[in-house]
DNA sequence: ACCTGAACACCGTTCAAGT
DNA sequence: ACCTGAACACCGTTCAAGT
């Protein structure tokens, strides 16, 4: 419990003093390791050998401190994201960086759909509809497009980021998704044939795999949209 | 500030005792009118009349509480959409009603991806995977169909809550566009040419058709893989 | 200018005491 | 059995006082 000292060196002044990227790289530590309900300003001054109120003079509040450290690990995974190459594959690289980043970062994929207001999202956003042009998707197209893979790689997001928050607190993720296909198999056969037929697959299956499939579902639409012109689904005439 | 009398039946017992309907009828009510950082213990108890400590009568605590406004008004939409007709169209219903049940109700787009073992998960799946069967898609792909509707329509929930989150506090939803319209636009266009592209067009698009034209683009990609067979994407032979 | 840490205004939740 | 509301153990945030 006692902190840690900030490095030995001269008492001439500390070397290491607060900063907003020290600060973000503390809070992206303390969540990664204890999850969103460990960040408290407590903990972070703790961590960092300061008092509470110190950290408002380079963060402006909770929020935005997460939006910093969020920024910060999308930053990172789109910048060592390859760029060139097929447009196709370039869409599912960035999109499974998403996910494996969210994956490692849970706390990410919750704060992600909650500040619209994040650098993050247009980062992603790029990323994910850059490449429509290249794989031939009109101009007015594009951007309902790139919507539906954003909304859906975030959609992902936020629902491991919870099966993550769930999980930390009872057991591992077998266990968790053993009592969500217990809880779907006890509901009645009659309304919900759909969800029984698919508890079973919910327990078997790879998270990964199911997201790039969604991916290649969109990526197909796309293709279609491209190839038909204006509209995804014609009435039948 | 004065709670209003609790009807002023007979003074045998109170006529309407509190149950968890009534607490979760009083809860939605405080959503919709004062938001999530409205539902407070205090605030449901005062409005209730009654101690804060009754409610745990009734309810395990605030996730359980909110977990059930979640499923009541989800199951009250999904009971009011048509299940007879054309899959698609039953598909594009159900998933227009989630979208505009959150509209109303921005919370429950929150809570739909923040609590993975909610009733509410397997009732949209159900209206959302059903018709898939009719629609011909085999079997062994259903779950991934379902599964990328369902991951779309919560990203949408839960970003069309986070911007309502945001703009209750920051003036209306025009002025809180422009806001990140103009953010966007003083991106490097170098490095963000796509969402130059798109900023403008996200200022006068309309939510609900560009959500539409998500579901209709994943329908295209489901007809797609319906046609082809195993995957969406097949590499150039 | 930056840091400290006590103090403030809240929370969710518990629990002895009432009916 | 159900309700009451004070008390507890936290929060995020502020701010006088220090350096």
């Amino acid at each position: 419990m006692t902190s840690r000292e900030p490095r030995p060196g001269k008492s001439e002044r500390r070397t290491d003093a607060l900063s907003k990227e020290r600060i973000v790289e503390a809070a992206i530590e303390i969540l990664d390791a204890e999850g969103e309900s460990g960040l408290t300003f407590r903990a972070l001054a703790a961590r960092l050998s300061t008092g509470s109120g110190a950290i408002y003079h380079h963060v402006a509040n909770k929020n935005d401190l997460l939006t910093a450290a969020t920024d910060e690990i999308v930053e990172r995974v789109l910048s060592g994201v390859a760029r060139y190459g097929q447009p196709r594959e370039v869409i599912r690289v960035v999109a499974l960086g998403m996910f494996d980043a969210i994956d490692v970062h849970p706390w990410v994929g919750t704060h992600l759909t909650s500040e619209p207001r994040q650098l993050a999202l247009p980062q992603v956003l790029e990323g994910l509809g850059g490449p429509l042009r290249a794989l031939g998707v009109p101009d007015h197209a594009q951007f309902d497009c790139a919507s539906a893979l954003l909304n859906y790689v975030l959609g992902v997001g936020g629902q491991n980021a919870a099966h993550a928050r769930v999980h930390a607190g009872v057991g591992d993720r077998a266990t968790f998704l053993a009592s969500i296909v217990a809880r779907w198999t006890q509901l009645d056969p009659e309304r919900y044939p759909f969800v029984h037929k698919m508890a079973t697959r919910l327990r078997e299956h790879d998270d990964r795999e199911q997201f790039l499939a969604g991916i290649d579902l969109i990526l197909a639409g796309i293709e279609s949209v491209s190839r038909t012109g204006e509209t995804a689904v014609l009435p039948d005439p």
